[in-house]
DNA sequence: TCGTCATTTCGTATTATGCCGAAATGAGAC
DNA sequence: GTCTCATTTCGGCATAATACGAAATGACGA
């Protein structure tokens, strides 16, 4: 019963709902979900470890960065359980204002993702040049 | 996003996750499940209740009995849920005894649900002559 | 090999959750 | 109305979860 259990707790928490929402959009890497999600990378971190573990996601190194991706095999449950709340997903402002900032996020993609030497267009969280 | 965490903390923790299991199987009247639980009435009832707020189950009073179902409306979300974690959910020990309890449980009602004057069979939690 | 960052872990304070027994509540039976 | 129980809430403690900044880690590029 504990993968259920961890299923649970990966969606019984609203940070984590944040991160699984905008991975539904799109595979991420973790700067792209910090900036989107405006929290600290320690705490986005703790989350994503919950997420993995659950079996929720999986991750993969590009370049230097780590893109992380929901788990193909659980992709259709989570997409069900997502749509039988949608009503009350689609109305969140959190969520809105998350998708709406992940947006912005991925305008920047083509300059490269988290690539240096962009012109600090965005400061990521650590002072690096990460787009 | 509210009801889909309510969702996942209903589904996060085992105590829960037991006694859904138990509904999913039949109704059953609050007694019935803290039998085939062997857990404290109060804790139990604190479970019931997260999960009721969750929206997971209904109430309906049955002469001086509580009757738990699962919602309808969330019932084949819920058997979607489950039947994902399938193979770990069929081995589970603890599931299997309380499924064992609930069984020998069900056996009694014939005698009448906590019926009074049954001859003690089975004590209940609080030393009445529940079934 | 070294430097640079993205990513994770550590230390800690705060808050939430789980458990139980005992007391309170409340619905039916008489 | 009163009695009887099933059911819920309360008080108290123990454990676990969340958050953050700072320090550690580790992978890639040069």
């Amino acid at each position: 019963m504990n993968g259920l259990i961890l299923l649970g707790k990966a969606l019984g928490d609203p940070t984590r709902v944040r991160v699984l929402a905008l991975l539904r959009r799109a595979d991420l890497c973790v700067c792209e979900i910090a900036d989107s999600m405006e929290v600290s990378m320690s705490t986005l971190s703790t989350h994503l470890q919950t997420i993995r573990q659950a079996g929720l996601v999986r991750t993969s190194r590009q370049q230097k960065w780590v893109t992380y991706s929901l788990e193909p095999e659980v992709r259709p449950l989570l997409d069900q359980i997502f749509e039988f709340e949608e009503p009350a997903l689609k109305s969140d402002r959190r969520l809105e204002r998350d998708a709406q900032r992940l947006n912005e996020r991925l305008g920047l993609r083509e300059e490269g993702c988290c690539s240096v030497g962009v012109g600090g267009l965005v400061k990521s969280k650590n002072g690096g040049t990460c787009a």
